[in-house]
DNA sequence: TCATATAATGCAACCACGTTGCAAATCCAG
DNA sequence: CTGGATTTGCAACGTGGTTGCATTATATGA
């Protein structure tokens, strides 16, 4: 059968989240992992975090990748928004009903909305 | 002053979006003009007619950039949205008008959405 | 028409991101 | 403890994207 360890690599990547309330980019991962772990490590930990619902991840407008806890109340589809802000770069996981309208002749099964604008603390 | 050329280079690309309805991947692009012209080339144009706003760039969920003509009617900002068919794969612009939901504290400039689901060909 | 400044292109080199195959290490259950 | 599954590292490769520099094409004024 199929197990799933929980290894130092694992905890080490998921610490990164602990202590900001942002999306933390790809280029922080590497850059706080240096050492610790391969690139291939890092990818494939990202990769399996992603599928079993702990994280998620966001492309930033110039395609950088970030990625986020997901939120406790995992009673799944959250329906939420991504904030970036174009003054500091910082992205958010923002909980809040979104309304998307119905397309004709398309079934809509999910959505992903980046909203830019300036934040609170710009 | 700033000149901008009409060139034979950015004829090639823009003819690439004359046959499809649907926005065209960059892997699309690279295949059908390899050959016409260096690949350097290519991303220079690409950025200059985002930058000009004759085109406009779309990330699907696998990170993959694509790129459709804008709308004519171009008083800019036109709300839409970008739909992703999960079956075949291919994006398309809808022309919507869009609700986000003000978030407090966040001044909103923009918003880029993609939406997944099943297309009307799938 | 011609010269010249500016824009466009090609090319080589480089970088970040991502994947794959394979070997080595680690871990867990019986 | 030991065998089998999982995890990790490493090397190699591929795509996407950028930069500096040399070359070519183009528009415009003399």
């Amino acid at each position: 059968m199929k197990r799933l360890n929980n290894t130092k690599a694992k905890q080490s990547v998921l610490q990164c989240f602990e202590e900001t309330q942002f999306a933390v980019a790809l280029s922080e991962l590497t850059e706080i992992l240096d050492g610790k772990m391969n690139r291939t490590t890092l990818y494939r930990i990202l990769d399996k975090l992603e599928e079993i619902d702990v994280i998620h991840s966001i492309q930033a407008r110039n395609g950088k990748k970030y990625f986020a806890r997901n939120c406790k109340h995992n009673g799944e589809n959250h329906s939420h928004l991504h904030f970036e802000c174009s003054e500091c770069g910082r992205i958010k996981c923002i909980v809040t009903p979104v309304n998307i309208p119905p397309v004709p002749n398309y079934r809509i099964h999910s959505s992903r909305i980046l909203v830019v604008g300036k934040c609170d603390l710009c």
